[in-house]
DNA sequence: CCTTGTGTTCTCCG
DNA sequence: CCGGAGAACACAAG
């Protein structure tokens, strides 16, 4: 599950290894509800472009190209990987590649990229929920627009994280997963932010003290800081862009440790409910 | 039935 | 009756 910190370190692997290198050509597999017609003209939009930057707002990717109105949008959603192989990875006599024990393209790969130096980027999706996307430059900027504070911004300061917070009766974990509020938070770093800060998730945002605010704030600045620099979390199906898995799965101490004892109090049990109509982890000895 | 991210729809309240 | 907020639902597929 892909959220902001997954998202940035692919973003920022992938920014080194694809700017300036041109698309040959795409390859998308065809599936049921998306017309040949609508493909083709997919790949046609591509071909022939450069890369020129790869930004990222909340969870989506966005890879610019060389024309400066048409933008490549990535949603990876729950189980969307983008893998770049280098063209000495190819096994001999064709199509498929190498990335540590998986070969590539796999049954889920619904995308594949042609570089001009040889290398390929490919797109796979178990579940197909994630997306690729072209979109105009202003379709662009009204889509980035929607999202709320950048926690790798400047802009991410307590005042405005207070102001995002200001008179919200909700659950304090909805505010954290609307992306209009918070970009780039999903229910892992939800639930490991509220429990860092010691607030329980179902705690009215309103009732939160100047204090709570404040905890929460540095809360999510250090937990997703710590995220990127272990490369992400590896939950079941996230891989970064060079097939490797995320090593801040050991540094979660609520999310999917329900039963278990609490590493921080060592006293309480993580139980699990519900929130937000999501799956919700939390000590009720180190949350009030 | 469950899982999560997101877009849509519904309901409530002032 | 309108608008906004918030909650609930829908949908993706394994």
């Amino acid at each position: 599950m892909p959220e902001l910190p997954e998202v940035e370190t692919i973003r920022q692997d992938l920014r080194r290894k694809v700017l300036g290198s041109k698309i040959q050509h795409v390859e998308v597999m065809p599936i049921k509800t998306s017309p040949r017609q609508k493909l083709d003209h997919f790949q046609m939009q591509l071909a022939g472009k450069f890369f020129t930057e790869v930004e990222r707002v909340g969870k989506l990717l966005i890879f610019c190209l060389n024309d400066l109105d048409s933008f490549l949008l990535v949603h990876l959603k729950m189980t969307g990987q983008l893998i770049y192989v280098h063209h000495n990875a190819i096994i001999a006599g064709g199509h498929s590649f190498k990335v540590f024990d998986k070969t590539l393209p796999s049954s889920h790969t619904r995308a594949i990229f042609t570089l001009d130096n040889g290398a390929k980027l490919f797109f796979n999706d178990s579940r197909r929920f994630g997306y690729l996307k072209i979109v105009d430059r202003a379709q662009k900027e009204g889509l980035v627009g929607k999202y709320g504070l950048e926690p790798l911004q400047p802009s991410f300061t307590l005042a405005n994280f207070a102001a995002v917070c200001a008179g919200k009766k909700t659950n304090v974990k909805a505010i954290l997963l609307n992306q209009e509020r918070v970009a780039g938070i999903g229910n892992i770093y939800a639930d490991e932010a509220l429990h860092r800060a010691g607030i329980l998730p179902d705690r009215s945002t309103a009732t939160l003290s100047a204090r709570e605010i404040k905890k929460l704030f540095a809360a999510i600045q250090s937990v997703i800081g710590e995220a990127i620099r272990w490369r992400g979390t590896t939950f079941n199906n996230y891989v970064d862009s060079a097939g490797n898995t995320g090593n801040f799965s050991q540094h979660l101490k609520v999310y999917d440790r329900s039963g278990e004892k609490c590493l921080s109090c060592k006293t309480g049990m993580i139980e699990k409910t519900r929130v937000a109509g999501r799956g919700t982890h939390f000590c009720k000895v180190c949350q009030k």
